[in-house]
DNA sequence: AGAGCGTGCGGAACCGCTTCCAGGAGTCAC
DNA sequence: GTGACTCCTGGAAGCGGTTCCGCACGCTCT
């Protein structure tokens, strides 16, 4: 392992020359510089990080606690923050946070408080109080994906007007009986419960009854809460808010199971833009959790940049994706029927 | 920022005696043990990583590298290896290497060559010779999942043995009429292309003819090479044989639309049980990614206590679960179909 | 009684790098 | 000629731990 001495021997310089000369910091003549470069080069010299987060107390890293990483969303946003850092040079550190869990806590305990990391990113964490607190009683820069705003760095979706949008989606199309499938549900996220309040505000806007159907935010978990909704021809809705894509695609497989067919019989509309959400034409919200993983990273790069950076607070807004899941009610042949395969923007 | 000497100085006792104390190495009283611990404590000390590691050389935290995070095999893995990790006390730092992207360059490049890390893992990362070396060039305890066997540690499953089995359940149940739908296609995994062969060999050792549809491992690519397979009259075959879940599940999907219904008209059996193999009803070996993650994270702690160990290379058998995709071919009324919905060992 | 050994502790070196500080050399203005 | 300034370089002091080595003490064994 060549160390920097050796580096500054083989280009005849002193340490703090050659140290100078690597990093680009301080007075070095271009020609020593170069000789330094090289002999670097020669050796294969690579820095100690450990010898350099010493001195410099930069690690060059980034934590990122999450409770999911093996969730469509937490894994795409994981993604983003990924490509991001490693434009900038930085490593990431993965830190898994499931709730309930033994781990979570000796992650905040232990984990966090070795602080190998120059700042935060925290995804729908969700934490508790006592967490919170200690997150910040780190020190270091904290940006929140999918957080409660308040003291920290947030960049989120706005779930409330994408759960409105939605619904007014299929108000626009002529449904009146529509239901929302989702959250509600035990050890369930924060979010879905805001999206079903922009739902159940949106409905009584429109003077029309709200129609909250439990279910897990999972394939599965939507299946199961649709048939059991479908299955009930009193209860039946003509079209369905989903507080996500897999579960609105779990409620098309439910319906084709009980040979309802989407759109003509039901509509369906998601919140996320999944990547199966094309296959089954879904008409959906997109959100690009990818991109909120890369302005994550990038907010908390530019507050390294700019320690007093002000606490920042961006809320996405959804495109709204038209496919082939949602149409009029039967009966009610609309002028907007007639857009239904292309893409729109808000 | 407490550090080691104040810790010193509250419990009375050198800088030494209270690195002593606190790793538990060398000759420590019981009282002043417990004085420094106690000082410790109440100061709120936590040992800088960086110095620690710049005095002992080891960082306690493991490097893992894979081509992609946002895949179902990818993300189980690494829960598994975080698990795992968590409990021993090590860090996880990530590196994302997918395949042809400039960031996979610099992975090898640049990040590796830091050595952030006591040891590797690598998933599924299928490097290229110059990759390989660099890799061993690290000169760190490296383990692979579903890796080339070889130089170093590997943990995958039995692949051709996995893909064997699938095939032979279809025989059993009579089928003669089998294609095998996944592999074959720009940019795909190794692994696709070894299931592929147990398929080809299992039915030529039958003595029937093998039908190779290539199709990305994907749900939406196993979808729309279903479409394509099922549509054509005289293709179409009674049992499918898919290279993953997703894909068979893609097909299960497209079989519907086709209005071929499973099992009476088409088994399909994956490898995988993928989250949602069960709401499918999906007949699938299954193969458990997070077991193989732990197995990994542990087979490198015990190499880090052991650095002489033995290269292992662990071989994992698939276990087949029946569930209702696959049944007799219409007209053959088999014994085996009596106990096609119940769980079996291999 | 003295050698030998296990135990408990402190001083100081060391891990590999950055950076402060001092100093030399050259240029320019007065 | 001298002071001020910029540019370049080297010595040495850290960063915060671990660990080698030496010393002191008390015990056992011959």
């Amino acid at each position: 392992m060549a160390g920097i001495a050796d580096v500054a021997r083989a280009a005849g310089v002193s340490k703090a020359t050659a140290s100078r000369a690597l990093t680009g910091s301080g007075y070095v003549s271009e020609p020593t510089k170069a000789r330094v470069q090289e002999a670097a080069a020669k050796l294969g010299y690579v820095a100690s990080t450990a010898a350099v987060s010493l001195a410099t107390g930069k690690t060059k890293n980034v934590g990122v606690v999450m409770p999911y990483v093996n969730r469509w969303f937490f894994a795409e946003v994981l993604d983003g923050i990924q490509d991001a850092l490693l434009r900038h040079g930085y490593d990431l550190t993965l830190y898994d946070a499931r709730p309930g869990t033994e781990g979570r806590v000796r992650v905040f305990d232990e984990f966090l408080a070795r602080k190998r990391f120059d700042g935060l990113i925290a995804v729908g964490l969700e934490p508790s109080d006592n967490e919170l607190d200690r997150l910040i009683a780190i020190g270091r820069p904290l940006v929140s994906v999918v957080g409660v705003s308040g003291t920290t760095s947030v960049i989120a979706l706005d779930d409330v007007n994408a759960a409105r949008r939605a619904t007014e989606h299929l108000l626009d199309l002529g449904h009146t009986n529509i239901a929302f499938v989702g959250g509600g549900v035990e050890g369930g996220a924060h979010v879905d419960g805001i999206r079903l309040e922009g739902y159940e505000a949106t409905m009584a806007d429109a003077g029309l009854p709200a129609c909250h159907v439990p279910s897990p935010a999972s394939l599965p978990g939507g299946y199961a809460a649709s048939v059991d909704l479908l299955g009930d021809v009193r209860r039946r809705p003509t079209g369905i808010v989903a507080t996500c894509d897999e579960v609105a695609i779990g409620a098309i497989i439910a319906a084709r199971r009980l040979g309802l067919p989407v759109p003509s019989s039901l509509s369906v509309v998601g919140i996320d833009n999944h990547e199966y959400a094309e296959m089954f034409s879904l008409t959906t919200l997109e959100q690009s959790p990818r991109e909120q993983g890369v302005h994550a990273a990038e907010l908390l790069l530019q507050r390294f940049r700019d320690p007093d950076a002000p606490v920042v607070e961006m809320r996405l807004q959804a495109t709204l994706i038209v496919r082939n899941s949602t149409a009029p009610p039967a009966g009610i042949p609309s002028a907007a029927a007639g857009v239904a395969t292309t893409r729109s923007v808000p």
